[in-house]
RNA sequence: UCCUCCUUAGCUCAGUUGGUUAGAGCACCUGACUGUUAAUCAGGGUGUCCUAGGUUCAAGUCCUAGAGGAGGAGCCA
């Protein structure tokens, strides 16, 4: 018999119908006469309720059914007399397709620690809370490709491994196919890499954007959404080793164009989520609320819907480094030298604590800081008139801190070599993305955003290892 | 990489100023119950108190080192 999806079959009012259910065991409850199972198999975070009346032929068959056990369930689809469902499954035939013996299955219908879970990565899935998660990571995937489509963006797959170190985007990951304990040498001692895979010392990406913007300067609009790798030793809630990241990247586009871009983006995607995740959402909601029940009244965070819906009702507001600075250095925690770092001058890169101040106290709402000092940004950002500052545009989030970090691009040829020099980048290993400022340079621009911070924020989870299903971190690559 | 905290039963955790045989709930097993909602009720046994040293008449508790984990900082998305 054709198995019925839980998310279809709780739908259904055909009452008396035959129906067939596969999924795995929450819990299992009973008496005498009658047992109760929940019921999930992943489409839904709902359970489906299994009704068995105990008989000769049934009781063995449910001493063998426990917690995480897969079952394939035939019965009658009916009303629920109980009052925690609609419908409910009268099994007239169970087949226990793999057991879960409760003695080892380390899963309990109970609430575990997250740092439990993410050492049973393997079997986290099964819970509400990962499940819910991954159907909203989907939905994510999902609403980021058709935002782009729909608005005329091609997806470009940038390479993963790269032959560029000069990408400067952070610590990277060494590609080789060299004999670690026996490495040729070259003159000079060092490992010899013409005689590695590709005749050349080569790294994972640690960001797709030169080469999309290669791509933008014949396309006009594109988007990458790859995997990317960070070798840096973080160790905190919002790094991870291996994440993935959103890259569009946009010919004859200035900084403005760029944030407008970005707020459309992520009021889409909320949008999105709000419109076809309700359930999980609502399930996190109530996950959070319980999480934060004792902390103190002004410590808890919006509740997950509210906030959500906050952010899509409000324009982010659009400030710059120089007026950020102006605010800080007025600030109740400057003057009271309550930040660990106390701003006096302009020119410092802001901390943490500042970006989370002017997000969550000051304008209580997501900020896109722009135009930062040329010295604190990457060598590719357009240099403004000023000769002190950079087109850079970040996105900050309350709690996540910076979700989207992004800029318009120096598309003049003199000035994008002048700044290279200036910061010892090789001209030589980057011939390639300077070539498309000789040839038909156009003002671009484009933006990089965290796919797990997104997930993070739409979550209201703590740690991004809980929004990826195998974190890498540093010292960790279990599973 | 730096700072702080944590590690007790399969899981979540309690364990007083160092003092007898280390506890509870859940899970599991047995029994009761005519429909439960993480069912309920009664009973059952479960420990390398993270590891290695040390102090002490006595260490889960104090000290040192190590391992693992968490939070914060930096780097950033």
């Amino acid at each position: 018999m054709k198995r019925t999806e839980i998310k279809d079959l709780l739908e259904r009012a055909d009452f008396g119908s035959k129906v067939n259910v596969k999924g795995w065991v929450r819990t299992k409850r009973g008496s005498k006469n009658v047992s109760f199972i929940a019921l999930n198999d992943g489409s839904t975070i709902k359970n489906v309720q299994l009704v068995v009346e105990m008989s000769p032929a049934m009781e063995p068959l449910l001493e063998k059914i426990h917690t995480g056990a897969a079952l394939s369930v035939t019965g009658d689809l009916t009303e629920s007399m109980g009052s925690g469902q609609k419908v409910e499954v009268h099994a007239t035939d169970i087949e226990i397709l793999g057991v879960a013996n409760p003695n080892d299955y380390p899963l309990q219908p109970k609430k575990h620690s997250l740092e439990f879970l993410r050492e049973k990565a393997h079997l986290r899935y099964r819970t509400n809370t990962f499940s819910a998660i991954a159907r909203i990571r989907h939905a994510m995937i999902f609403a980021i490709h058709k935002f782009f489509n729909d608005r005329g963006f091609y997806n470009i797959h940038s390479p993963i491994i790269t032959g560029s170190d000069a990408e400067g985007a952070g610590e990277m990951f060494q590609v080789t196919t060299l004999d670690l304990n026996n490495i040729p040498k070259n003159e000079e001692g060092k490992a010899d890499f013409q005689t590695d895979f590709f005749g050349k010392a080569t790294n994972l990406t640690v960001s797709g954007q030169l080469e999309a913007e290669l791509a933008a300067l014949a396309l006009s609009k594109v988007y990458t959404f790859g995997p990317t790798f960070r070798a840096e030793n973080s160790n905190t809630t919002r790094h991870l080793a291996e994440f993935w990241m959103i890259e569009p990247e946009v010919a004859f586009c200035d900084i403005n164009d760029d944030m407008d871009l970005a707020e459309d983006m992520l009021k889409y995607v909320i949008r999105y989520a709000l419109d076809n995740c309700k359930d999980d959402l609502e399930f996190l909601s109530k996950r959070l609320l319980d999480e934060e029940k004792n902390k103190k009244a002004d410590e808890r965070s919006m509740e997950l819907i509210e906030k959500l819906n906050f952010v899509l009702d409000n324009d982010f507001e659009r400030i710059t480094y120089t007026e950020a600075i102006q605010i800080l250095r007025n600030s109740k925690p400057n003057k009271k030298k309550r930040f660990q770092f106390v701003i006096d001058g302009w020119g410092a890169d802001l901390q943490s604590e500042h970006e989370r101040y002017l997000v969550e106290k000051h304008f209580k709402k997501p900020v896109i800081l722009t135009d930062y000092p040329k010295e604190i940004k990457a060598f590719y950002m357009k240099q403004n008139d000023d000769g002190k500052t950079v087109r850079a545009m970040d996105v900050l989030f309350p709690q996540i801190g910076e979700i989207i970090g992004g800029s318009q691009r120096e598309e003049e040829y003199d000035k994008l070599a002048t700044r290279m020099k200036e910061m010892d980048i090789p001209e030589e290993s980057m011939w390639w993305y300077l070539e498309t400022r000789k040839f038909g340079t156009v003002p671009h621009a484009g933006f990089g955003l965290g796919f797990e911070r997104l997930i993070l924020f739409l979550t209201g989870m703590g740690n991004i290892r809980d929004v990826i299903p195998f974190p890498r971190t540093p010292l960790n690559c279990e599973f």
